[in-house]
DNA sequence: TTGACATTTCCACAATTATAGAAATATTCT
DNA sequence: AGAATATTTCTATAATTGTGGAAATGTCAA
């Protein structure tokens, strides 16, 4: 992963609405949700939702796909973890031993070296 | 951990010095390195840099400590973590079968509940 | 083909932020 | 005390971005 995409990735994570879908869309699993609904749980108007949930998608957050006249929106996990992966990689040199367990049960930091994909 | 929290901390990593340099002391592990070690490393002025490091470390990815007439800097990895696990709470509503392998082997999102700390 | 619905694109304004030189602060050595 | 070193604070300018109404687009049902 190029440094200028997980910039992108991260701009789009800080913002409170953008935010918000995003976690929303975590909890919501792989079937994802309409942008009504989202809309709906984040109180947004269309317009302006629509323009964040661009903003998600070409950051590699997000997938979509219409169904009918809805448009599904759902966590991109692969390009979730790409981002992840990125910003931990070579953690502590892959020594595991120097991390302790912050990240280990949470981030594989040091029980495996980080792959960058 | 409050999603303003969360969001000043995205911001942080949301430019390409500040990321850099967050990389840089991920690598580096615990000991950290000095402010100007990483100037060095960078290339940006004292000045530039100085302001970079203070928004990672009041968004919680960096701690400082002073050695003599130098600052050290180095991941905060408690911080850190709270912050990817924040973002992926309650990942698939704790339903590993709907995850698929995309984040298990990097973030415990399906393995074991998140605890948002 | 007309109308209703779901979402996106366009637009303009307000607010936030990156940058680096110069000066200030803090620490150490002689 | 005075000079040298390491870093931060101050300041101003340039550039980027969030917002939501109105209009446009795409989809479907009658």
């Amino acid at each position: 992963m190029e440094q200028k995409t997980a910039i992108e990735a991260f701009a789009a994570l800080a913002q409170e609405t953008r935010l918000g879908v995003f976690r929303l869309l975590v909890q919501a699993g792989p079937d994802g949700l309409t942008a009504g609904d989202i809309a709906a749980h984040i109180g947004v108007p269309a317009s302006t939702l629509s323009h964040h949930l661009g903003i998600l998608e070409r950051a590699g957050l997000l997938r979509s796909w219409r169904v009918q006249r809805q448009i599904y929106y759902a966590t991109d996990y692969e390009g979730t973890r790409r981002l992840l992966a990125f910003l931990m990689e070579d953690c502590c040199r892959g020594l595991p031993e120097l991390c302790g367990t912050a990240l280990s049960d949470l981030v594989a930091c040091c029980p495996k070296p980080t792959v960058d994909a």
